[in-house]
DNA sequence: TATATTGTAACTATATCAGTTACAGTTAGC
DNA sequence: GCTAACTGTAACTGATATAGTTACAATATA
């Protein structure tokens, strides 16, 4: 479920080093993937008030805050993500007369909430931002290593 | 990639409740998933020298070690699983003349290995003997809130 | 009114994961 | 040594999730 944070966090990046407004077809093309997906992913950031849109002849998406200001979890908020799905469950409901069989389930949800909170600890300290910055870094990294 | 993760788990918890050696279809049938399964997992457990295995008849497999020194990471470890995916990327190769477009998977990736090392992190803090615990107190609510 | 754009839904293609079956190699008991 | 029970592993099948595609109503601008 995190490839639509990744278009998120792409998109937003881009916007911000644009600094205009572009439509879903021009950040698609930089995405590398297509406008209806931009659209749905941009949909739910403007309801988290993360952009503002604009539809019709020169419309499109335009950021509402300075990447120092946005952390990523709010992004993650925003999609509605988590980072650690519970996926497969070891079977057997509460009572199937086996404590193991009927409390794992349960234990197991437990600790992958707990692992998706740390991960959402993590993104609530880093901005878009850091992520700009880190861009400029390998940018320069390859740059600087052309010759080599 | 973690339903490997919770088989994993879940057998090491049984094993160690029952003590003694268990077959893969017994621990199959505990855990709800298929034979074949299980033995795929266990090799891997074997490898990591968590738990020893017997083929032939009254064979099976038998922990090596108390729940309370298996830190949750070293099954993670040896099942070689991530808990957050790089998953989709943003394409554009490295040379595609837009700084963001190049550079996007690379920060991605990294930022997605930054969370995976997060959640290995709170799994070197958890030990089987833990979620054991969590185990019983999941027990001792339902037994007690059976009349309400 | 014509055009460009968002918001959203339906459908398709593909990749991943769990289940299933099969079988070679190994061990214990007769 | 033979048989039975078990591990280790591979190939195939089916289900589910994800990304791509197409389409269209609603909206804004000229």
């Amino acid at each position: 479920m995190n490839g639509l944070f990744c278009v998120a966090v792409h998109a937003l990046v881009y916007l911000d080093k644009r600094g205009c407004m572009l439509s879903s077809e021009e950040l698609a093309a930089n995405i590398c993937t297509n406008p209806a997906r931009v659209r749905k992913v941009m949909a739910k950031l403007k309801k988290a008030g993360l952009v503002s849109t604009k539809a019709g002849t020169e419309g499109g998406y335009h950021p509402l805050l300075p990447p120092g200001d946005l952390r990523l979890e709010r992004i993650a908020d925003a999609l509605e993500v988590r980072f650690v799905e519970p996926a497969w469950h070891s079977g057997g409901g509460v009572d199937c007369g086996c404590m193991v069989a009927s409390g794992m389930a349960g234990v197991m949800d437990g600790l992958f909430d707990d692992l998706d909170r740390q991960c959402r600890l993590r993104l609530s300290r880093l901005t878009l931002a850091d992520l700009e910055a880190q861009l400029e870094r390998a940018a320069a990294g390859r740059e600087g290593s052309d010759g080599l």
